[in-house]
DNA sequence: AATGAATGAGAATTCATTCAT
DNA sequence: CATGAATGAATTCTCATTCAT
């Protein structure tokens, strides 16, 4: 999807993750947009050319991020859901797990939710889709439950997508709830309505 | 707040208000790290250096943005929360009308949320503060249901910040769940999930 | 043609003039594509910012040279061309002038001869254009003296496009020429060329 | 006169070689300074630390192309001076001949004529001596012939010069004249004025 | 108070050249 | 000898901010 100088794919996905790690590091303390590819070079471990080996504009960077965290976040939400996909209680375990993996992927989190729309538009529609195809990863599951008669819930799809933005109230809006909450209570709140309105 | 040249307040408050406006109508295409002082300028009727006597750097705009708009969020809620603060179903009139809200002013929340990172550590105080004031505002009313004994709420002011959370949904989301459902489907789940909460 | 923030077209027209000239003393010595615009700037006596006011991007200056000294060549031309136009030998004498003006301005005609190929495709027709005209002009004099049968023609236009490039021949050929023979001696021969030619 | 790291004269000469027609196919199109060591590598099937190995800076190909353009042309003038060299009107066929060969080779002849400039300082010398060798191999034959008494010259070499001049006209200001004259009008034309001047 | 020209630090990006393999 | 990844100096251009008018 990069235009990259250097044409060995093994290089090149190595040395993107590598830039990915030290832009996310740069990018955690000040944002994409006040981090300068010379910060991001140096965090990497790279010189400032070599960077431009694999990337052709600062805005690449964005993409690479966008990929990497939505990939990582893709494959441990995968990972969960494998584990309880046959479970009983697979709904609440699924989402204890998923909450607590916003949490992890804190800054990642908010990374995305703030940064996606300087993402170049040509780059737009891969990385929603990303996002779709983790949506209708939960949304079939959720069906799958239904079908079996373990709750009701007529539209999973969108069910799945409000789910999927209320585990990501940490990363928004942390700095105010966790003042006078823990992150389990809030879990629990969240839960709460989720499941009662599944058991409805 | 910000330290002016000009002295004259009222001349003070036309003049930052003027500003907001002209950076609003800019932020909203193509954000705020990319519109410059110049456009900010133009799109306000201002000269550049006008602009500079009622503000001394570019973030103090962000602080603008984020002052008029939460003033005026706040505003209109709390017509909402006294127009129905005695009904019956007061809360799902008053979750209705502030989902309608976000709809309304969703550029403007969409900037909240993504851009409340970039602000100045001074100024990040007064803005949380009036977000928690919001969000307050929001409890005080569920606490007083509560006391009345129309519904259960253990921890109002969570339960207030996260409804909160949830009615910024299509701003922060809307791209994907609007595929496939209307803003109206959205209301009724969410609205669902919360006063089941409430009625548990 | 040249789009500015500054509007005031008179300043525009100064200041332009002054880049012209700055840019003309640095790329003498080191031509167009070695000059920085940090020296262009320096040598015009104004800031690096305050050139971008002026001009979009560097390019716009090479298009700022060939205007200002093709203007000015076209300028001195129509000045000698007036003065003799109703002469008995004014072909020769307008000869000799015109080739003792490309002396005069040798660097510039160089310029001119080699660095048109560097002209951004949009500049490039108002450019040829102008040299159009100044050939063109130079046909029309030729041709008046055939219709008053002062001497023989076919192809003014042709003719004229000839004898504007012998004149410029030192600025182009001058280190192997001028080895050997004055610029007199040249002059001499080209227009013994050239008149043998119109009176053959 | 380029120092190589690889010493195999025969290699060296034909991997110059290979040098200058990868280069000349990509600055044909965008001029030298535009044209960057990668692309003149490629263009050339050579990478680009190879390339290196052959030359020491980038301005080495400029001579490179110089040396070869001008003993392409030199050879090929050669050729024709001795196959007319006693015929009687030699120095209408050269002239034609010479004339074609400026047209076939436009984009060298461009080429020198604007790039010459930028050689090196160490280089100009030797280009400049291949160009007056060029010239007074012209003139030597101008020379024959008036001793001969085929015609009159008082200053052959002057002459030599002027007319290899002229036959550039059409590299150098095709884009003019060829709107509204034929390549073999132009050729007539500039042939009428040398010969009238050499039989005046 | 208002204007907008001027300043210059700072950012992205390019590319000649080197060097380890 | 050949390869191409790596380096970093150099360059263009932007834009927040100042200041003379």
């Amino acid at each position: 999807m990069i235009t990259t100088k250097v044409k060995d794919p093994d290089l090149v996905r190595k040395k993107q993750h590598q830039i990915f790690r030290g832009a996310m590091k740069v990018c955690r303390v000040k944002g994409f947009h006040n981090a300068t590819i010379r910060e991001i070079a140096k965090a990497s471990g790279m010189s400032l050319g070599n960077i431009y080996d694999y990337i052709e504009k600062k805005e690449d960077i964005l993409f690479l991020i966008h990929k990497e965290v939505l990939d990582q976040i893709y494959a441990r939400m995968e990972k969960i859901i494998e584990k309880h996909e046959d479970s009983k209680d697979q709904f609440n375990i699924m989402f204890k797990e998923l909450f607590s993996l916003t949490m992890t992927l804190k800054e990642e989190m908010l990374f995305i939710y703030t940064e996606t729309k300087s993402l170049p538009k040509e780059y737009l529609h891969e990385v929603l889709k990303k996002e779709s195809d983790f949506v209708n990863r939960y949304a079939k599951v959720i069906e799958n439950s239904v079908r079996r008669g373990a709750f009701q819930c007529e539209k999973p799809e969108l069910f799945a997508n409000i789910v999927t933005f209320m585990s990501a109230i940490l990363p928004l809006r942390g700095w105010n709830i966790l003042q006078r909450n823990t992150p389990d209570e809030v879990c629990k709140v969240l839960l709460d309505m989720a499941s009662n309105y599944l058991n409805q």
